[in-house]
DNA sequence: GCCGTTTTCGGCCCGACTGTTTTCAGTCG
C-alpha cells in the first residue's frame, strides 16, 4: 500500500468519526496524521518493521504508528472497521456537497436512513428533509441544486487556467474606483498543481470598513458570476458558469498582510502558526497578531511583520504546507529558493520540423527575449510518426541548421542541437548511436505504453539510461495532473539510477505535461539527482510556461544549486552533464 | 490521538455566514 492509500483511509476515518460525534481532537489527529503520511517521500510500507522511524514523523504517536502498520499488514485497521459496521463508505461523499457536513450526514441517517447521494436527493424531493430540524425548504432547495453541480462537475482546476480566471476577474474588479491591490490567496498563491476554488484578496481607499458596502455591490454584480452563493459585509462569493467557486474578501489596508496569511493558508499550516501564537501570549485572526492580555495589535499590515513576530523568518507561500517550514524559519535554516530569474536555459523544446509550430530561430529569439543564455532544440524522433518525427538522415540534417542558427545568433544566445529520442519497449532507443553522438542533448523519453506492467515499464526506462547518450530522462513518469493516475513506473529507482549514471532528470515545467510532483523532486534531490526544469514548449509562448516549473521546484524546497540550468552558460552546463562517450 | 522551554496530564485555532431560529448550531474556509 503506498503512502497516498494509507493518506487516504486516514482522512476517511476521521471523516467517520466526525459523523460519529467523536472527540473532535482526536479527529484532528487522524487528519493531521493524513497530512503528514502524504508529505512524506519515503514510502511508509518500507518502515512496517521500524515503529519508531513512523514515530518520529510529526502527528504520529504510539497509536497512529499502529494504525499504519495494521493498514500495510492487512489493508485495514480495527477502529475503520468498527466503524463501517455503524456507518456506510457511501456517506463519505455525502460530506463533499456543499452544506453537509458530518452532523447533517448523522442526522439523515439517523432519522431517515438515508447513506448516499441518490437517497438524499429522494428524500429532498419528496420533502423529508424539511421535517427534520434545523433543516427547512431552502435547505432542501440548496441541496438539490448542490447534488446537480457535484454530478455535473466536481473537479479541480489546473493552476493556469486558475490563474486565467484569477487574471479577469482581476481586471473587472480593478475597474470600481478605490481598489488598488488584487491578490489571489489560497492555493494558486502556495503553486499547487491544481486549484478547488479561487481565493481574491482585494484592499485599497475603497475597502475601508464605512465604504466598503459599495465595491462589494459592484462585486456582486459582475457580469461574469453565474451563481451568487453569499454577500456579506465584506465578502462575495459566487461560482462562474464552469462551476469555479470564487470567493473575493475586500480588506482595509491595516490589515491586509494578517489577511492575506490566513487567506493563503494551507489550513495546516495556519493551524501551527496560531499554536505558536498562543504558546506566546499572542493571537492570530485574518484581522491581526493581538496580545491575549490587552488586545493590542502587534502586527497585521504585511506577512513579514506577522512571521517576524511569532519569532520566526519569512516563510514563502510554496512552503506552508505544515512540511517543517515553521521549524526552519524558527531555526534560520529555511533554503534560500530558486526563482524563475535563476533559469538560464530550455534544454526542451520542439520546432516545426516535427510536431512544434515555430521555427528554430524564432523559438531561440524568443528564448532570448525571455533572458536566457542557452536552449537546447529537442524535436521528437521517427517512432512517433504522428508528430512526424525524425530518422537518422533529418536528425542528422536538423543538427546542421541547429548549428547554423547558432552561428547566425552570434553567440546572443547558444543554440544546442539535441533530440527527444523515443525509448522504444524493450528499453532500445530509435535513433543509431551514431545520430545520437551529434547531438549535445539527448533526451530519453517514454510516449506509449502498451500493455506493460509496472515491471516492465521501469525495466524499459531503466535499459534506456545506460545508453551514454541519454543525458537528460524526459517526462519519467507519463502521469496525467488532474486525475491523477497512479505512476506507470518505480520512480524511486529510476531516480536511484539515474542519479548513480549522472543523468539529469527533466521536471516539465507545462501544467499540462507536469509529471514529477513536488515530492517526487524532494525524492530526486535526496536521491542526488541532477534536476532540470524544462517547458516541452511547442510554440514560442509557450516558453512562458517555466514559471508554473519553477513553482514546482520551489515546493520541492529546491534551491539555485540544485537545479542544472541554472547554470551561467552553455559550456558550463554542459561540463556538469553526464559526460559524452 | 498527539504533545511537552507551562512535559506524562490537560490542554488542543479563529471568525463569518446561513438557515433556522428567538439565541444558535452547523458549515466553511
Amino acid at each position: 500500500m503506498d503512502n497516498i492509500s494509507i493518506a487516504r483511509l486516514l482522512d476517511e476515518t476521521a471523516a467517520l468519526l466526525e459523523i460519529d460525534s467523536a472527540d473532535p481532537f482526536r479527529i484532528r489527529s487522524y487528519r493531521r496524521a493524513a497530512e503528514a503520511v502524504e508529505q512524506q517521500t519515503t514510502q511508509l510500507a518500507t518502515l512496517v518493521n521500524e515503529p519508531k522511524q513512523l514515530m518520529a514523523i510529526p502527528g504520529i504517536g504510539k497509536g497512529m504508528a499502529a494504525n499504519i502498520v495494521a493498514l500495510l499488514t492487512t489493508g485495514t485497521m480495527p477502529l475503520r472497521e468498527e466503524l463501517l459496521l455503524k456507518y456506510r463508505p457511501s456517506m463519505l461523499e455525502l460530506l463533499r456537497l456543499p452544506g453537509m457536513g458530518p452532523k447533517s450526514v448523522a442526522l439523515v441517517w439517523s432519522a431517515l436512513e438515508v447513506s448516499d447521494i441518490d437517497g438524499l436527493e429522494a428524500a429532498a424531493k419528496a420533502g423529508q428533509l424539511a421535517k427534520l430540524p434545523r433543516m427547512g425548504e431552502k435547505f432542501a432547495a440548496k441541496l438539490l441544486k448542490g447534488i446537480e453541480d457535484y454530478r455535473k462537475n466536481s473537479s479541480r482546476f489546473r493552476i493556469d487556467k486558475a490563474q486565467g480566471f484569477a487574471d479577469t476577474i482581476s481586471g473587472m474588479i480593478r475597474e470600481f474606483p478605490g481598489i488598488e491591490v488584487i491578490t489571489p490567496a489560497g492555493s494558486l498563491r502556495r503553486g499547487r498543481e491544481t486549484v478547488g476554488d479561487l481565493d481574491l484578496l482585494v484592499t485599497g481607499p475603497a475597502c475601508e470598513p464605512d465604504v466598503v458596502a459599495a465595491a462589494v455591490e459592484h462585486v456582486a454584480g459582475l457580469p461574469l458570476i453565474d451563481k451568487l452563493l453569499a454577500k456579506g459585509q465584506n465578502k462575495v462569493s459566487f461560482t462562474l458558469r464552469n462551476n469555479l467557486q470564487v470567493d473575493v474578501r475586500l480588506l482595509p489596508r491595516a490589515s491586509y498582510g494578517a489577511a492575506l496569511q490566513y487567506f493563503t493558508g494551507s489550513k495546516m499550516h495556519n493551524v501551527a502558526l496560531r499554536q505558536r501564537a498562543i504558546k506566546r501570549g499572542l493571537t492570530l485572526s485574518e484581522y491581526a497578531l493581538l496580545r491575549l492580555e490587552d488586545n493590542v495589535i502587534v502586527a497585521a499590515a504585511s506577512e513579514e511583520d506577522i512571521y517576524h513576530a511569532l519569532d520566526l523568518d519569512y516563510i514563502p507561500p510554496e512552503l506552508r504546507e505544515n512540511g517543517g517550514e515553521l521549524e526552519a524559519a524558527a531555526a534560520h535554516t529555511l533554503p534560500v529558493l530558486i526563482e524563475l530569474g535563476d533559469i538560464r536555459g530550455d534544454l526542451h523544446m520542439h520546432t516545426n520540423e516535427s510536431d512544434g509550430r515555430d521555427s528554430i530561430l524564432a523559438m531561440a529569439e524568443a528564448a532570448m527575449a525571455r533572458g536566457l543564455k542557452y536552449i537546447a532544440i529537442t524535436d521528437h524522433s521517427k517512432a512517433l510518426a504522428m508528430t512526424n518525427g525524425l530518422d537518422d538522415a533529418r536528425a542528422r540534417a536538423h543538427v546542421k541548421r541547429i548549428r547554423e542558427v547558432d552561428a547566425e545568433l552570434g553567440g546572443k544566445i547558444r543554440v544546442l542541437p539535441g533530440i527527444e529520442v523515443d525509448i522504444l519497449a524493450d528499453g532500445s532507443l530509435d535513433l543509431e548511436d551514431a545520430t545520437l553522438a551529434e547531438m549535445d542533448i539527448v533526451v530519453a523519453s517514454v510516449h506509449t505504453h502498451f500493455n506493460q506492467t509496472q515491471e516492465e515499464m521501469t525495466a524499459r526506462v531503466l535499459r534506456a539510461l545506460e545508453n551514454p547518450h541519454v543525458r537528460i530522462l524526459g517526462h519519467p513518469t507519463g502521469r496525467k495532473v488532474l486525475s491523477r493516475e497512479a505512476y506507470a513506473i518505480d520512480i524511486d529507482a529510476v531516480l536511484r539510477r539515474a542519479a548513480e549514471l549522472g543523468v539529469a532528470v527533466e521536471h516539465n515545467a507545462s501544467p499540462a505535461r507536469a509529471d514529477l510532483t513536488d515530492l517526487n523532486l524532494r525524492l530526486a534531490k535526496q536521491h542526488g539527482c541532477r534536476i532540470v526544469v524544462d517547458t516541452d514548449a511547442h510554440a514560442t509562448e509557450e516558453l512562458g510556461q517555466m514559471r508554473y516549473g519553477v513553482t514546482q521546484l520551489r515546493r520541492a524546497w529546491l534551491t539555485k544549486a540544485d537545479v542544472l540550468n541554472t547554470l551561467e552558460s552553455a559550456e558550463e552546463l554542459l561540463g556538469a552533464m553526464r559526460p559524452k562517450p
